[in-house]
DNA sequence: GTCTATAAAGCGATAGAC
DNA sequence: GTCTATCGCTTTATAGAC
């Protein structure tokens, strides 16, 4: 029996764990039927475009999610190391501890890139200038600030790829707590 | 004119390129076949099972380069500290200062992964045992070695990521630099 | 060892009934 | 909004001539 009123946003979070497990160019739409439950006439309803316009609602979501949870906090809370505690709170959670891999990470690096490679670079630069915003309150220099955003946020990928690597979240865990850990030693918190 | 006596190894580096950009599902038949200048026969001829095999002999090779240049003077060199110091050069020249990606970081990522787990498990693996060994042959406790090779390999793994998505190498480059100065304030050179 | 031709399957995408 | 049927194309892989 057809559902009926699905709605458009209700498939894109499976949208968005087939393309984390698949990649763009692995993710098939017989998986994606399969998956979201949807036949390829409600998802070409929802999308037009096809994979491209569903990854690319996924990749909104996910700027949506982050601009919420932990850049706008970064950038306007009046208590920046809060917002810091907070930015590593709500990355862990995000990432599933280490469960979960980073999507626009994964596009970042092979030609898939190319396709939304607005999305790919917004995504981190205003993560980094967020966190550096956040820094720079707490009186480090700007040039400190920058550098040590560059290292959290890469370091925070780089965590993920390691303990996908070796099938071993807590690596994750470990990577979030040393850059914790290091970005209050350096506001002197 | 066809060529002839191609050698299975001549074909190689270009597979990793291509795997590069494209990644494992990504990459086609038809461009590798163009890339390489080689027949779907000649292909076929040397790796009888199809881009699976050819994935796993550029697997093999970056294996082999890695042992070679950076994780056996790791092990083996008496002076621990220039083989550290070797080990950020020939990186930083494998991964032409940023211009191009880790394969097994990217196939670490999706599904991909499952279908070569241990080569992916053991690249990582080997080169942070590797550094451990190099770190604690400089007096570091066995725990604070295998943290900071941890950081340290994750750390360049993120900065290809971070860099790619960006476009910009410089990001890997101020990374490294970076990783090799905390390492070497750490065991004191 | 190389090539072309071809097979069989799966792909993304569309059309049209309900 | 959902489905099934189908299109045209590309895919991986094989066969067989040279």
């Amino acid at each position: 029996m057809p559902k009926v009123f699905a709605e458009r946003s209700d498939v894109i979070p499976a949208l968005g764990e087939i393309f984390r497990e698949y990649g763009f160019a692995g993710a098939s739409l017989s998986e994606i039927t399969e998956r979201t439950g949807l036949g390829k006439g409600s998802l070409y309803h929802f999308f037009p475009n096809g994979k491209n316009e569903m990854a690319e609602a996924v990749l909104n979501e996910i700027d949506t999610w982050f601009n919420e949870n932990v850049f706008a906090p970064l950038r306007e809370s009046e208590d920046a190391v809060s917002s810091i505690r907070l930015m590593f709170n709500e990355v862990n959670r995000y990432f599933k501890s280490g469960k979960r891999i980073c999507l626009v990470g994964a596009f970042a690096l092979d030609h898939t890139r190319d396709h939304f490679s607005e999305k790919v670079c917004n995504y981190f630069k205003i993560w980094m200038n967020s966190l550096t915003t956040a820094l720079k309150r707490n009186g480090l220099a700007k040039k400190d600030a920058k550098e040590i955003a560059e290292e959290v946020v890469g370091g925070i990928q780089g965590a993920l790829v390691l303990a996908r690597s070796q099938d071993d979240p807590k690596i994750f865990v470990r990577a979030m707590k040393r850059l914790e850990k290091r970005i209050m030693e350096l506001i002197g918190e």
